[in-house]
RNA sequence: GGAGGGGUUCCCGAGUGGCCAAAGGGAUCAGACUGUAAAUCUGACGGUUCAUCCUUCGGAGGUUCGAAUCCUCCCCCCUCCA
């Protein structure tokens, strides 16, 4: 396998789709270092292992040689990518633009190298254009071609409205390419239709087509819907080791494929490995200790991922208490407490009536004693480890 | 402007006068088991002084011994027609 060969192969791995591949093949081929496009919104950050997806992409390029420019769409940001909810959004102010920026950078420079990325905005040149320029730029599509886009269609079909201005976010998308003369742009599937209005703009203003590569979205620990905050079933980057790592422990054994696949940088030929000593019966949980480790080590450090391996088989497989526990001192009138109460007070549980509930089906510890009864009072300047199923514990101070 | 259909507990979604804190599914949580916070099975899933009482079914009033269910007004969403 040439050079060229092995780079493609990289670049194959995990993306949905490459347009056009042939394009790709021939500018690897010059042997420069190619102009790498990847777009993000201008909205304050919070990455998780979904969005990593795409970076990792990013990374990859960068390793092998290229320049990735990412692209804060502070302008487009403005319209927001049309879903057929949103109106136009307010735009941020500077400050903020430069805020998230900085927050950006912080996140994704754990997986990019800052000396090989440059970090851009369009309102850099979005800004400067005149009311005519954007005409001209109108100009260039149509809107049977606008069409196609699917909710576009979809909503066009249904009746419902498209503003004027939705046609612009795909349209100012597609020039920023014009104005970065990308090779490249990358992307979520979802964004397919944004980067070939890329292409098509960059043939009119003289410009060789940049290449589209898409990347699947990542499904969450559910193992079904993509990876959102807002379902709540996402992995943040900025979480600490040991959540990090058990979360990545609970998604199911079928999922952790998909992942290794997307989230890790083991070569593909380990993977397979690791799939074959599955099937000849090597217990599935070590080989997700191994992604778990990876993982927490690229957003940590190599040893907190060795650390938290080993909190989670002291705390889950020997059922041992974790090193740190929060301690927390109640303030009561009165002699005592009654557990189920102080549960509740301490936060361990929603409610009394939970307390009652978890009580009752066996999840409360107290001392690593299984309890049964919540109407026990506890003493004044009593203090204990109270437990609520595996992951919810605290030492509590009753005061007077 | 006209006609019709809806708003139910985190989500989806049953429920048309009492047996409704309200089916079912999802999510979540717990227990068992285990090879993991996998899978599977079981259970819980409004609050409380917990076999009690209190507050919930878009909002406000009303009818009734009794209302998510009936009536009045209001707010919001959707579909079709113009």
């Amino acid at each position: 396998m040439n050079a060229t060969n092995e780079a493609l192969a990289l670049i194959r791995r995990g993306a949905e789709e490459i347009l056009a591949e042939g394009d790709l093949e021939a500018r690897l081929k010059e042997g420069r270092p190619l102009r790498i496009k990847a777009g993000f919104d201008p909205t304050a950050p919070d990455l998780h292992l979904g969005h990593t997806v795409l970076i990792n992409k990013l990374r990859q390029f960068q390793d092998l040689g290229h320049e990735i420019m990412f692209l804060i769409g502070d302008f487009t940001g403005m319209i927001g990518d049309p879903t057929g909810k949103n109106v136009t959004r307010k735009p941020l102010t500077r400050e903020q633009v430069l805020e998230n920026a900085q927050s950006y950078k912080a996140q994704v420079f754990k997986i990019l190298d800052p000396e090989k990325t440059t970090v851009m905005f369009n309102s850099e040149w979005m800004g400067k254009m005149s009311a005519a320029d954007l005409i001209q730029l109108a100009a260039k599509q149509t809107v049977a071609r606008m069409l196609e886009r699917d909710d576009f269609n979809k909503r066009y079909k249904g009746g419902q409205p498209i503003a004027i201005h939705e046609f612009l976010y795909p349209l100012v998308q597609g020039y920023d390419s014009v104005e970065m003369r990308a090779d490249v742009e990358l992307g979520g599937t979802d964004q397919k239709f944004n980067l070939l209005v890329g292409r098509e703009l960059q043939k009119h203003y003289g410009q060789k087509p940049q290449v589209v590569l898409t990347m699947p979205i990542l499904e969450g620990l559910d193992g079904v819907q993509k990876m959102s905050k807002s379902l709540n079933n996402y992995i943040g980057i900025n979480e600490p080791p040991n959540e990090m790592f058990g979360k990545i422990m609970s998604i199911s054994d079928e999922l952790m494929w998909r992942y290794f696949e997307l989230l890790s940088f083991r070569p593909l030929t380990e993977i397979e490995q690791f799939k074959q000593q599955v099937k000849d019966g090597a217990n599935p949980r070590d080989i997700k200790f191994l992604l778990g480790e990876e993982i927490v080590g690229r957003f940590h450090s190599e040893a907190e991922g060795e650390l938290a391996r080993e909190a989670f088989i002291a705390r889950f497989q020997k059922g041992a208490l974790p090193d740190e526990i929060p301690e927390q001192t109640i303030n009561i009138e009165g002699e005592g407490l009654a557990i189920a109460n102080l549960l509740k007070a301490a936060g361990l549980t929603k409610s009394t009536s939970d307390s009652i509930r978890m009580i009752k089906q066996g999840a409360v510890k107290l001392d690593g004693e299984r309890i049964s009864d919540g109407k026990r009072e506890m003493a004044v300047g009593s203090e204990h480890i109270y437990q609520v199923g595996k992951r919810r514990i605290a030492k509590v101070l009753l005061v007077g």
